[in-house]
DNA sequence: GCCAACGTTGGC
DNA sequence: GCCAACGTTGGC
């Protein structure tokens, strides 16, 4: 099982937004290199939760509950054949007990090369195995 | 195919 | 509000 991080804007769509409706689609990816990494989940897979804006947290845990698949909303074919856009479907595991700020990573080397801090746009990426355990503690899941 | 200009994201 | 880091676009 993989583990993922989404990045969201909490005024466009906050965790809360999706604990109410309990599942929701994850969409309006559109970076490339967020999409190969969008592309490759898979239902069950972990997804951690991270607000931008004023937040700067890891605020909530969330499932895959259906596998990348084309964006309805936007069809056509990327120059591999695959669907231009991909999305998934994310269901609502539960909050943080305690978010996990920007700052508290950025302040431990081991999260140094992680892309979150390393790529400060990308939306979409993977949480090396090595981190997830880190980042389930600080969380309090 | 290169690159300048422009647009966007997100941390500060 | 600013700006660094990327992406994208379009003229050549």
């Amino acid at each position: 099982m993989a583990t993922f991080l989404f990045k969201t804007e909490p005024s466009e769509f906050s965790y809360a937004d999706l604990a109410a409706k309990k599942t929701a689609r994850w969409d309006g990816v559109s970076n490339p290199t967020a999409l190969i990494h969008l592309r490759t989940a898979a239902a069950g897979d972990q997804v951690l939760i991270y607000h931008t804006g004023a937040e700067k947290a890891v605020v909530g845990l969330a499932q895959v509950a259906r596998a990348a698949y084309e964006d309805p909303a936007r069809p056509g074919r990327n120059d591999r054949g695959e669907p231009k856009f991909a999305v998934v479907d994310l269901k609502a595991v539960k909050p943080a007990n305690t978010p996990v700020p920007l700052a508290t990573l950025k302040a431990d080397p081991r999260f140094k090369d992680f892309a979150l801090i390393k790529l400060s746009r990308l939306s979409v990426m993977p949480v090396p195995h090595e981190l997830t355990g880190i980042l389930n503690k600080l969380a309090g899941w």
